[in-house]
DNA sequence: ATAAACCTTAGATAACACTCTAAGGCAAGC
DNA sequence: GCTTGCCTTAGAGTGTTATCTAAGGTTTAT
């Protein structure tokens, strides 16, 4: 059983533009055609489809992943090469989750000031602050007035 | 004390560029300009930027910073649709941190993999599998031949 | 006063990842 | 056989973010 491009798009969650988009950009060598010249993605193909979303889901960029796909279109031979691509990605994969908690926290601190009882006053005063710092250093006030 | 566009763009990491860029944008109006029209970045202004970066990096768009930023000017009188806004925000960051790592786990199989010491074979017959695969379906092999 | 190193603007250019259009071939149902 | 709906390609167009260029004003040091 294959799947044409429509089917795979549906599967997957990406566009048949964005399917033939990645053909163009080396990302499906695997793919094989029929005799009308359609592709035919086979399950295989499926799974290493899944790779490459994964991988893009993660931010690698395109040239990147196409050099992942190269690798393994190369066979067994390049296992060390994947390995070190891979790796290096994880690394930028945990870097990513660690930039994430560290922003999440200072979201939070600010969804906390906004939802306390004097965020109010508390706002006010932020704002009072800025005011008089531009102020002092004799620049102009750049906040509205407020009616 | 103030800062010019250089040493801000030293300080968070930004080059001048993007920082002329984020203004255009509408992302700096609280940022005042001394007698020579050159802008004049106060403490209170970096704190601000500080925010913004912080959105930046967890994937806001500059449209949506944009909007938070006028919530900002507009004073307290916006405290609860900023609170609405960042409160969307943080589902996103939620969201993402749950899709990197499902997608960490997956790297972290192929890592596995290619780690094993059987990895060759496991490898191998991956290929072996692809290919009977497409010769089953009358598909032409994408595969390099091995020599 | 002149050079070097800043700053300003408008607008061009680039990189990236799509997204779509045009022109045409292939396949299935009536 | 004809319509409908897929599929193909090449290539144009878009949105977003960022980067750079050109022309010129300002500041600082010598």
């Amino acid at each position: 059983m294959t799947y044409t491009i429509k089917e795979v798009a549906n599967k997957v969650g990406l566009s048949a533009y964005t399917l033939r988009f990645y053909d163009k950009q080396g990302l499906l060598p695997f793919v094989s055609r029929n005799q009308s010249g359609y592709r035919a993605f086979t399950d295989g193909d499926l799974h290493l489809l899944h790779t490459i979303i994964c991988l893009k889901n993660t931010g690698m960029a395109i040239s990147n992943i196409r050099q992942y796909i190269d690798y393994v279109m190369e066979g067994p031979q390049s296992i060390a090469k994947r390995r070190q691509l891979l790796s290096a990605h994880r690394d930028n994969i945990l870097a990513q989750q660690a930039r994430i908690m560290t922003n999440l926290q200072e979201v939070d601190y600010k969804l906390k000031l906004y939802s306390d009882p004097r965020a109010s006053d508390l706002v006010h005063e932020e704002l009072a602050q800025a005011k008089s710092e531009k102020h002092a250093l004799g620049l102009a006030d750049p906040f509205p007035v407020t009616e």
